[in-house]
DNA sequence: TTGAGTGCAAATCCTTTGCAGGCGG
DNA sequence: CCGCCTGCAAAGGATTTGCACTCAA
């Protein structure tokens, strides 16, 4: 399926939902699909917008994204920073987690089916319904610069 | 151990590291001690201190905060929301990890080895060295209120 | 046509910072 | 006494919102 393809159908998605389908939208969620499992912030979003042709608002990159949210088109990803991140729900795929690097970071994602079913066990003895969920492993990746350390984990 | 022997051990430790000890610090700490295992944000930890008869400003309280982390007397914690929140650490014992109520924001913290295991091995696996981990499971509880639904996580 | 969506600027929330004075060691 | 800490107020970054206008359906 081509990245028109996977855009069009969430286009449609949206659509059947009643929300409009408007030029700003279509452009937030091809971005996504191009940026391909990369998980871009609002700023992000908006910085690849002001590059292309299409402009958009700033307050419409935080709309919009909000609003993928609440339609899960958009996984919102919370590392320990200051602002927030976003990837594309993949309903077929099993949620994956994350390796934060603390020197440079970077993430590493990874799957790993044990975590997955240890996740809904757990959610199970607690007598909840699981909606998602995050692995996060803060480490150091071998060749990291000491100079871009983040401060707030020690 | 009692708190007041907890809280002096961790001003000595301070004292030991060149920072000085003030009231301010030594309240902070024990607040902390004081609310059990709970999380408390910077505005918590603030209302509390209102409250009572020490009084702090707020930006000593984010800046006291932000040392006890770097001093890894605290741990940072990012559930998904707009503020962090902090816990002590507790060297002695693993790390313990949260399921995240999305209705009534409530949080129930479980240690649980098999994860922890999990999560070194991971680490290992993708030649990184492990500094925290954290497994957040998003999820509603059983007598959620909907009208406190959270917004940024579908 | 019409109200959901947009852009702009102002507002808000959380957190950090500059500076002058205070106090721990 | 020295310089780290504090309080205050102002600044800062990320995100949200009020309002008038625009355009998708």
């Amino acid at each position: 399926m081509t990245i028109d393809d996977k855009t069009e159908e969430m286009l449609k998605n949206l659509r059947e939902q009643g929300y409009r389908v408007t030029p700003q939208r279509e452009t937030v969620i091809r971005i996504f699909h191009e940026a391909g499992d990369k998980h871009l912030s609002a700023e992000d979003v908006f910085d690849i917008l002001k590059e292309g042709s299409e402009q958009i608002s700033l307050a419409t990159t935080y709309r919009t994204l909000k609003m993928l949210v609440k339609m899960n088109i958009l996984r919102e990803l919370d590392f320990a920073e200051t602002h927030k991140h976003y990837e594309l729900v993949d309903t077929d795929a099993p949620p994956h987690h994350h390796i934060i690097c603390l020197n440079c970071n970077k993430t590493i994602e990874f799957e790993d089916d044990l975590v997955n079913e240890l996740g809904k066990r757990i959610a199970e003895k607690h007598g909840v319904e699981i909606v998602d969920m995050q692995f996060q492993i803060f480490a150091n990746c071998p060749h990291g610069d000491d100079d871009e350390k983040r401060t707030h984990r020690q």
